[in-house]
DNA sequence: ATACAATAGTTGTAGATACAATTAAATACC
DNA sequence: GGTATTTAATTGTATCTACAACTATTGTAT
């Protein structure tokens, strides 16, 4: 099991508290990196997929901009530009809302939902390498970060 | 304490498993923002910042531009254009090593310490966000991140 | 009704990132 | 000594991100 003292080659941290701040980030961008790595075979990226996945939780029902934002793990990205890309590529339709016409309503299409199943059947492999936990230890995992939170 | 599926508004996740990745990916960027966002008020990024410690850990031995991007969290960032920023603000030197011409000696400035100070002055309040957690509730968390990477 | 404020989304743009191609120097091979 | 390989870093470029400014539509108050 390599500490995260040997992957940044840092012997001593100030506190387990900033060593836990490391540790978060650096297996943030590590899990990152293998993910945008397994779904470029799809031509898709993380938040791309992430949109995708919004959308599929609320199908048939389109689902508006700034919802779609702020389930976004990172919210930083430009949902616009980020949505107009899926819709280039057949993976979601837009359209303007009827009834008030500021707001898009958008929807993943079949070709999406397709898109998604096939990553799920190939993600099954991929997802093993979260099963270097057992599952009591994700769930200490997840109420740490919680808590982390605040 | 905000749960995870709060955050990204979903309220089933497919097995602890996932949930874990999502909360990790979720908790990086939220660490990241936060840090960006201290940071901005001394006019570096965070993986600035990072290489500034990472040469402070080194000093007064210089180091070389493989060496430092070893020890980045962010493997992909581009340590020559980030090096580069970081001698236009004074805070780092570049020198051409002697015994071997292809390699780029980098070294920490007084003033790259002194901002270093500065920054570590200031952030006594910034880190008190983490110490939501107990020491070994710390602890634990770094054992499960270093065990999830195997 | 008119003016003001709030909401929803888009666009501009400077800067950062990913990744491959390239340069330059040192080392190895024959 | 001359060619090939490896090592160290830089550069090119398309894409992406951050963040502010902007447009368009709807809601509210007088």
């Amino acid at each position: 099991m390599p500490s995260i003292e040997s992957e940044v080659k840092q012997e001593k941290f100030q506190s387990e508290f900033q060593k836990a701040a490391v540790n978060i980030l650096f297996t943030g961008s590590w899990l990152y990196n293998r993910n945008a790595t397994f779904l470029k075979t799809f031509d898709v990226t993380p938040e791309q997929f992430n949109v995708l996945r919004i959308l599929r939780g609320s199908h048939p029902k389109p689902m508006m901009l700034a919802d779609i934002t702020c389930r976004m793990i990172d919210k930083n990205s430009n949902a616009t530009r980020l949505v107009e890309k899926l819709r280039v590529k057949g993976l979601v339709k837009r359209e303007i809302c009827k009834n008030n016409r500021r707001q898009v309503d958008i929807s993943i299409t079949d070709k999406g939902l397709n898109l998604l199943t096939k990553i799920d059947r190939a993600s099954d492999a991929w997802q093993s390498t979260l099963k270097n936990l057992t599952k009591a230890e994700a769930q200490e995992l997840n109420r740490l970060l919680d808590k982390l939170r605040g």
